[in-house]
DNA sequence: ACCCAGGTGGCCC
DNA sequence: GGGCCACATGGG
């Protein structure tokens, strides 16, 4: 078994699953990711809130909005001037090259929709990725701040460096071909750093220990790959 | 009063 | 290609 697969069953038997993303739709999940920038997930659920009660959560709704009405609804999620700005270009741009049909949208090639995700502006690799892997259910490995941070503290020669392709590539390369595991696996390292990363190390409650520097039970760090 | 949060784009060299 | 910066609310 890949060191990968045994991080990814050391934590799913420590946390549990997480069943990600949280959201009732897959526009839902969208939304999320964009609000979800540089920002606490407690916060985006208040601006998702808004959008929900506001009767706002929904493509043409959003692309047709008063921009300062979407400013105040999505406000405690921060940076809302940017963000509204961002949601309103993406919403227009799924109404108007896609009659807002998700369906549609993701019914093609993965590398397709993920190059006319980043052409928008306002969704970078993080985001088109969330949305590909939890809206599209496309096989594409999220990483994050979390993802990184974590990969940096694990004696993984085989990541090149801490940049996103190269964390990207060695999850792709040494976890099996499973949309479950790919999306359960971004969600407990984010449950893993949230818990017990944030404020500084609590290694003494990290499943994976130490720093994560020993972790899964003292297997030998020279074995990794 | 700090520090951080499930990033991104713009600018500079 | 890399290094800095602005963006903003809310919780620890």
């Amino acid at each position: 078994m890949s060191t990968a697969m045994q991080i990814y069953n050391t934590l799913l038997e420590h946390f549990g699953r997480q069943h990600w993303w949280p959201a009732d739709t897959r526009f839902e999940v969208i939304v999320g990711a964009i609000l979800t920038q540089q920002t606490s997930w407690r916060n985006v659920e208040k601006a998702i809130d808004n959008l929900k009660e506001a009767g706002m959560l929904d493509t043409g709704a959003i692309a047709d909005a008063d921009l300062d009405h979407l400013e105040e609804l999505i406000r405690p999620s921060g940076y809302f001037k940017q963000k509204s700005i961002r949601l309103k270009g993406v919403c227009q741009h799924l109404k108007d090259e896609w009659a807002a049909d998700l369906d549609e949208f993701f019914n093609r090639g993965l590398d397709d929709i993920r190059t006319e995700l980043l052409s928008l502006h306002g969704i970078g690799k993080e985001t088109a990725d969330s949305i590909l892997n939890y809206a599209g259910d496309k096989m594409i490995f999220v990483v994050d701040a979390y993802t990184v941070r974590l990969s940096s503290r694990l004696p993984i020669k085989a990541i090149e460096s801490a940049k996103y392709d190269d964390v990207q590539d060695f999850f792709h390369s040494n976890l099996p071909q499973d949309l479950y595991v790919y999306q359960e696996f971004h969600a407990l390292i984010v449950k893993l750093c949230v818990d017990c990363c944030r404020s500084g190390p609590r290694c003494d409650i990290c499943p994976l220990k130490t720093a994560c520097s020993f972790f899964l039970g003292g297997l030998d760090p020279a074995q990794l790959s």
